[in-house]
DNA sequence: TCTATATGTCGTAAACATACGACACGAAAT
DNA sequence: ATTTCGTGTCGTATGTTTACGACATATAGA
């Protein structure tokens, strides 16, 4: 590609768009509320929660662990998800900021 | 590819992952930006207040489009394009719900 | 009429996302 | 010791996104 020209963007615009990716997938968002329903941090039982193979599943965590908006801890044999609520606040910050900066007024033509 | 199981979650999340989607590059962020900074609606000017090529920008638009928060309607020989209110609204009913839904509580492990 | 401007459409290349099966590996139960 | 469970990694097929150049068209002005 000569693709990837979103380091051209300010540093907020782009970690405003990492966020909005990891939200992309409803996947990603039943696996966001899930985690915060249940208030236990979660292993593989996600993968029954959700109605995805195991492996597809497993993905959608690594990409919400990319964006650092949940963590993936080693407890033992299991392994321990769980939403990163600095990061999470950071997000609920950045949108609000965003949402707020977009005053769109209906004057179209 | 036996891809697309984004019709079995719940539409509301469906939705959600929709308008996501459509925040998801810096690019369409900076256009809606754009948008509603220059209050009037605005044709291929954008091309100049974006560090892309035209096509692209097009194709940003178009996503945008599809995702219903922007509108771009003909006026004479220049394309007027300007952010869907109504839409928009509904855009941040929908964060704002998901987010306070989501009550995160740092109890992992 | 010819030209410039504004716009859109098509094609294409590379990268990334989605979905999953198959295999690997270590710890706990039998 | 062998099996099972929880987990992860790899490979792979297909679809979507990002980025852009080349071409097409229609309107306004010289």
């Amino acid at each position: 590609m000569i693709s990837n020209k979103s380091e051209i963007f300010p540093a907020e615009q782009q970690q405003a768009a990492v966020y909005a990716k990891a939200l992309s997938h409803p996947a990603r968002i039943a696996i966001l509320r899930y985690l915060a329903e249940t208030k236990v941090c979660i292993t593989g039982d996600i993968t029954e929660a959700i109605p995805l193979g195991r492996t597809t599943v497993l993905q959608h965590l690594q990409v919400l662990k990319d964006s650092e908006l949940i963590r993936g801890d080693i407890d033992g044999k299991k392994v321990c998800y769980c939403i990163n609520t600095d990061q999470y606040d950071e997000m609920k910050q950045l949108f609000d900021d965003l949402l707020k900066n977009i005053n769109p007024i209906n004057n179209c033509c």
